[in-house]
DNA sequence: TTATTTATCCATCAAATGATTGAATCAGAG
DNA sequence: CTCTGATTCAATCATTTGATGGATAAATAA
């Protein structure tokens, strides 16, 4: 049996596919409170109950949503891997930092709709996300911070968190910080990058041992 | 003139003030469309109609949160600027590391109420930007990295960015990071400083003169 | 005391919002 | 073509939500 979501990710024309990209997206500048089915289904340009026809209920098509973005995310970073796979770490951290900053400032809804979860409560219930937990210790073992993706200690947990973030933090904050900075936008990207090279390379370049 | 915003400031124990206490929490977990008049004025315990008999409506009620947790965060900064006067780059990140992040635990709505406004959009769209003085230049002088608060240059600002969003991002996500990580609160604030240590006095010492 | 202002709640409204129903339309199989 | 199932929309419903009006009480002034 296949999910509405897996029809939607084969078929990127079909109407469930092209509902989902812009929930996507208005999820990610409103959140889950601050999005109403309306908007979407204005958006798309079709009427509600097709909306409702295709995903369910709001918060059905919200969960869909959030496992969109993740398998996106979880593939470019198995993508990422690949071409880091073996170098030393600072040059991992200068790479993973081009290809990832880059990756979702093409997708900035993907950084929003993290954040949000981090940060936000949603009024009903809080099934927490087993998936995210599972990705950072992922990339501390693709990063060469740790043995296996099980029993990461928890230092290590940490710092790749403040990595991840950071990055989502510039890319989701672009509206807010361009204008605090006054650049222009491909200038800010480049800005993002260098400062976020500047923080942390240094951090982990200083017990480096390759 | 009083504006109720500084005669709630004035009498912590007004009903002014037990509303604007609880809006600052509930607005911070589930942000403003998240949040509803009726959950604040439950929490107090209090109808409704008093809430708006005291705040005007909703949006005047975020607005003044907004203000609030503001001139919290203001006094703090200028108190933490003291203490690190005239001390070298190092010993200036590290004091204001640990002093903000205690402050910030203590406060975490004020975390989570500036993440909202950062990453997330309001429906009617805001004009409350300009509402909201901004610090960071502020925190480029004191922390020695520009000479006045104008003029401080692009990359300076997102250094400085980086460093506040990730103290930020640790306050606000701790219901979320702490599970993940497996560790008790104490254990939590004390990972947190030390990672921020680790991240962020490396990348500055390293053209540290003084 | 009486009068006036301040504060609180109950009842209710109008709009917004998530959701459903049933009719109409379309696509493809036979 | 005809039949069947999939798709779409207009109309509508039930709740939620922000907001208000008016009665009532409490505090304050006179």
């Amino acid at each position: 049996m296949t999910t509405p979501l897996e029809k939607a990710r084969k078929d990127p024309e079909s109407m469930k596919a092209r509902i989902l990209a812009v929930a996507r997206r208005i999820f990610g500048e409103y959140g889950f409170h601050g999005t109403t089915t309306r908007m979407i289904a204005r958006e798309v340009g079709i009427d509600i109950s097709t909306l409702h026809y295709h995903w369910g209920g709001k918060k059905d098509l919200y969960e869909s949503v959030m496992v969109d973005i993740n398998k996106d995310l979880r593939q470019k970073l198995i993508e990422v891997e690949k071409v880091i796979h073996g170098l030393p770490l600072s040059e991992r951290l200068d790479i993973s930092i081009d290809l990832t900053t880059d990756y979702l400032f093409e997708h900035p809804e993907i950084s929003n709709l993290i954040l949000f979860r981090y940060f936000g409560k949603t009024r009903f219930d809080g099934n927490i996300d087993s998936i995210i937990p599972e990705f950072t210790a992922d990339i501390a073992r693709s990063m060469g911070l740790a043995r296996d993706k099980k029993n990461v200690p928890p230092e290590t947990m940490m710092k790749v968190l403040a990595v991840m973030n950071s990055i989502h933090n510039f890319i989701s904050g672009e509206s807010f910080f361009r204008p605090m900075v006054k650049v222009e936008r491909e200038r800010y990207i480049a800005l993002v990058k260098e400062t976020l090279k500047f923080i942390h390379i240094p951090a982990f370049a200083q017990n480096e041992t390759t």
